[in-house]
DNA sequence: TTGAAAGCGCTAACAA
DNA sequence: TTGTTAGCGCTTTCAA
């Protein structure tokens, strides 16, 4: 199949080709017959406009690039699928690149993505990266840069996160409530600053309600399934009493609820469990797992919504960058539900 | 920042562009020196390559494109996860469109792959989509289009699907082995024939083990966690016996799972449910949801070295279309495995 | 080993 | 309302 350019349609009609460019872009200087006359040459020989040829000549792209740790999250997924929503609707396609959490591969990407001339990045941080000059040049050449839920905040830049202090102390203080006394808290110190927060909100919630911050309580280390399930047996060995769990991410709770119930430990009844992120599963499980939603639905269009401004803005970096926030809801499902509390 | 082309390095350096060119592409015929002279001015310069010029110029890119029904489903978050990561290894970028099960959003998605170049696409197709002529177009234009798991037979197009007859006919073997005899079949009309696949697996390991194939067992119509829960609310109303639900995807099982629950039917002594893709929550809802597994990390690899291949060859859709089926898996959980089994 | 020159398919300024 | 022309930044052929 022969490519079709508007020299063809040009020669076809005969006429001049950029009357033929002016008329497919719908210019207002074009007559109404031209443009019927070219749209129908246009839709007979298949034309398709190259997109590559556009943008090189006018300069500017509707490519976005999105880069995220790993789609095998559903926090990421479903955060990349309502972004995708929206910029499409809005004439945009997507460049996707997953950095599975590490430096260079993140890197890489957005080198890609700079040379693919995208109108602008919306990214989310990987575990590892700990330099952030691949961040920087971005906005040294003034590309829109938007960060959601993992930001640096250091960059300067836009972003739109969960409130993870205010998450972090209403989970806590949803135990609390339970009647839960002794919590113990799964955190971590990798990855840009969120899971501190939610730990400034255990903390902070801890002594609001007069309860001792008890340092062999808080477990540091990594976020996984598997993780959760060691952090229980470890407490097992370590012979520490606890009543109830608040993990840093919903993996961790669901390893901490099935090690608890390989214990035959009773969930709520004798410990209570909590999560972070509200994913697909916990919903799903028994007993459900309590968590915090993070509006993952609300996170995608606000990400595509502010982006959306900042792709229009002049001086996008001048003024303060604007910062989203989004409130944190608290799931309360059977794992931290004590029957007695009614 | 003002942009960086070849002709500034070359005029910094006293060559002429074309050289700066060739020695950026590690061309033989350049001397080393003048390469290290390019290189290191490139980088001094910041420099980067415009894919697009470059694109537009030599006729091809190495952008794919990835269409996919939603991100929200993991078992398509996870194969494009796996495609990704494979197709990234190799220099290629990933523009990413879903279709939001939609013809007409898969159609623009495919009209935005042909005007952006892509150098291939690799599609699963809408719940929604019957008419075929977008796909069509991309073989007529000789671009490689690759199916997975929801694949259209009568394009002739390479694809990877799973094993759907067997994954019907060992979900349903299992289900009479556990001594279940009266099994509901929820099927769907719609995609593709992946359903009518699993269906007729269905059908034959009923006959193969003696069992009556009972038209009232067979419910035909959606899929999805609320149309699961429909089903077994209509059986009551319906007033059918049955021990067993054989789910034509997991969300619908989870349903049928949460809808016996709450009549309180005992799951799986009164009744067997198994679904299929082994999705990330069956393993974590308690009971336990058996399922198929369809290998999405298998898939999306051996999406991605098919694709590859696909690349390279020259008469792409003359010899007949590699097809690529994927064995299923039986994952057998609590919820089809009678205690009396042992 | 390097340079000169053409041109990929389009946009947009200027001219008619 | 339409045509002419330049040129985006690169690859690639031909010549030196």
């Amino acid at each position: 199949m022969k490519r079709v350019t508007i020299h063809d349609i040009a020669k076809e009609l005969n006429i001049a080709f950029s009357t033929v460019a002016r008329a497919l872009n719908d210019h207002p200087a074009i007559s109404e017959a031209t443009k019927k006359a070219v749209r129908e040459t246009a839709k007979r020989l298949n034309y398709r406009q190259n997109k590559l040829a556009s943008s090189l000549r006018s300069g500017h792209t509707n490519t976005i690039g999105i880069m995220v740790p790993s789609l095998d999250v559903s926090f990421f997924s479903s955060v990349v699928h309502g972004i995708e929503k929206i910029m499409n609707a809005n004439g945009y396609s997507i460049l996707l690149y997953q950095s599975n959490e590490q430096y260079k591969s993140e890197k890489n990407g957005i080198e890609t993505f700079l040379n693919s001339r995208v109108a602008g990045i919306i990214a989310s941080v990987a575990k590892e990266t700990t330099k952030f000059d691949h961040f920087l040049e971005i906005k040294k050449r003034s590309i829109p840069l938007l960060f959601f839920d993992r930001a640096v905040d250091e960059l300067k830049v836009p972003s739109v996160t969960t409130d993870d202090y205010k998450g972090g102390f209403i989970a806590t203080e949803h135990l609390i409530k339970q009647g839960y006394k002794r919590i113990v808290h799964i955190t971590s110190g990798k990855n840009i600053g969120i899971f501190n927060e939610r730990l400034r909100g255990y903390i902070d919630a801890l002594k609001l309600y007069n309860i001792p911050v008890d340092e062999s309580l808080i477990l540091n280390g990594d976020f996984s399934l598997e993780f959760g399930r060691q952090c229980i047996v470890d407490l097992r060995q370590l012979q520490i009493k606890y009543d109830a769990v608040f993990a840093l991410e919903d993996y961790t709770a669901m390893g901490v609820l099935q090690q608890l119930l390989t214990y035959k430990v009773r969930v709520p009844d004798e410990v209570g469990v909590i999560g972070f992120a509200n994913e697909a599963f916990t919903a799903l499980v028994t007993p459900g797992l309590s968590t915090i939603d993070q509006q993952t639905t609300q996170m995608g269009e606000s990400s595509a919504e502010l982006f959306l401004e900042m792709l229009k803005s002049e001086d996008l970096y001048n003024n303060l960058p604007e910062r989203v926030v989004l409130d944190p809801h608290l799931i309360v499902r059977s794992s931290s539900q004590r029957l007695s509390a009614f």
